[in-house]
RNA sequence: GGCAGGUUGCCCGAGUGGCCAAAGGGAGCUGACUGUAAAUCAGCCGCGCAAGCUACGGGAGUUCGAAUCUCUCACCUGCCA
């Protein structure tokens, strides 16, 4: 099993390693869909609406897959919404508040250079980036209703799901993002024109917005696309996937720093680390099975976790960042080791889990708690340490007025400070 | 536009004059166990070292005392038009 997969696994079917992945959450009629993609490279694309200023990880599902697809030997399309970002696609919880086209157009520009580092653009499946602004802007509200809107029924759009449930909420549906269906269907019929698209991938959550496409190909080409959706993916517990304590995980290394992305995958439960890494690993059947038996055997271990944060966060923030956070994990989760870690790597270690700098005179752990944002206030500061929850170098601190020693500092002005068994902060004594 | 009901802490939700910093549940935090997991058990869960302060949609009032009563403004829901 190298890292390299030299040849494409061509014929062995994509659609077939999807679903052993539980990537496949519904599509169109399958077996034309199979059909068509083993009859040679086909063109495909996934959109990305700039709605923030970063992807989440959650994006990472449907970037990983066209990155598959395109191992597999077809040609990804990343479309970025320049058009549809300033619409917005209706969601349950509730009408979106507009973005100025200033700042969709600064998300923008950030997204697509984050859909660009997941895709290959050399070679001869290169990937290559759209953006829906370029044929959406220029169409005027007489050749929309006219070429485009002719095509959409009523009935078809008001029962999409999504709309449905919004007409039937309290707060109701704009006809703003009620057009968002549109919009999208065009944009797969124009790439149909355009580059000979023939599938749209996209969460199970756009599934009508997809197939909106496929029927306005169908209605204006009188051809047949294909839609695929990647499942939404759970907990085990069932509670949001992607979130921590400090919200959305990020794949912008400025919003959430690789350290807490490394974190985020470490820390995974096991009941869904298997499922996870299935999802987005590149590892092959074989490796994954293996290191699903290391859970079951040596749950300990956490081999699982290891592997799926080492692997992910090296997707995402690179090698070196990957190696350093494994580093900085190991040293300030370590008992007893923090003087053994040399100054470099203390520092870099503290950098990722958040550094904070405090002037002398030496603050009380009290303060110290505090300055690190590891707890909000001087009264949450107080309860953890009378529950025990405090700790300076990896030692429990009972009193809240005690203040460390200057012999304390690591290399003379580092303290490694937590909170519980898993917040940790770095603090620099100036 | 008329009538009725509602707006409580991160969320749900109890509370109709003092015993209310506000029941209960969820979420969250800490400890024990352990594996930086899950489950379980225990404690905590507005701010403040404390005195105390701030809080029950906003504002004004009644009262020794208000989340609870009155007025007013805003918003939400239901019925009528």
């Amino acid at each position: 099993m190298s890292d390299q997969p030299a040849v494409p696994h061509l014929p062995a079917s994509v659609l077939d390693d999807l679903r052993w992945r539980g990537l496949i959450a519904q599509s169109t009629d399958e077996h034309e869909l199979a059909t068509a993609l083993a009859g040679g490279p086909i063109t495909f694309y996934g959109g990305f609406d700039p709605t923030a200023a970063s992807l989440h990880i959650g994006n990472l599902v449907l970037l990983l897959t066209m990155r598959r697809i395109q191992e597999a030997g077809h040609l990804p399309l990343g479309l970025v919404g320049g058009a549809t970002g300033l619409i917005g696609d209706p969601r349950m919880s509730g009408e979106r508040v507009l973005n100025g086209p200033d700042v969709v157009a600064e998300w923008l520009a950030r997204i697509q250079r984050q859909v660009e580092k997941y895709l290959d653009f050399s070679g001869p499946f290169a990937a290559r980036i759209v953006n829906n602004l370029d044929w959406t802007a220029p169409m005027g509200a007489i050749d929309f209703l006219r070429d485009v809107g002719k095509h959409f029924r009523m009935g078809r759009m008001l029962s999409k799901e999504i709309v449905s449930a919004r007409l039937n909420s309290d707060e109701g549906l704009s006809f703003t993002e009620f057009s968002y269906q549109i919009l999208q269907g065009m944009d797969f019929l124009e790439l149909y024109r355009r580059y000979g698209c023939v599938l749209q991938l996209g969460g199970n959550d756009q599934w009508g917005n997809l197939t909106s496409g496929t029927e306005l190909i169908r209605k204006a080409e009188g051809k047949a696309a294909h839609a695929l959706t990647t499942p939404l993916i759970t907990k085990a517990d069932g509670t949001k996937f992607g979130k921590t304590e400090s919200g959305t995980v990020w794949l912008d290394a400025e919003l959430t720093s690789p350290y807490a992305f490394y974190q985020f995958w470490f820390n995974t439960e096991d009941a869904s680390v298997d499922s996870y890494l299935k999802v987005f690993s590149f590892k092959g059947r074989e490796e994954l099975q293996a290191i699903a038996e290391a859970t079951s055997t040596r749950p300990h271990a956490r081999e699982a976790q290891r592997a799926l944060a080492a692997e992910v966060t090296t997707l995402v923030h690179g090698p070196e960042a990957t190696a350093a956070v494994i580093t900085a994990s190991g040293a300030l989760f370590g008992r007893g080791e923090l003087r053994e870690v040399d100054e470099a790597t203390l520092a870099a270690a503290l950098h990722e889990a958040g550094l904070h700098e405090v002037a002398r005179p030496m603050p009380n752990v009290v303060d110290l708690l505090r300055e690190s944002g590891l707890a909000t206030s001087s009264s949450e500061a107080r309860r953890t340490i009378a529950e025990g929850g405090a700790n300076i170098n990896n030692q429990r601190i009972g009193d809240p007025d005690h203040i460390p020693a200057v012999a304390d500092l690591l290399h003379g002005r580092y303290l490694v400070i937590r909170r519980g068994k898993r917040a940790v902060a770095g603090i620099a004594i100036r």
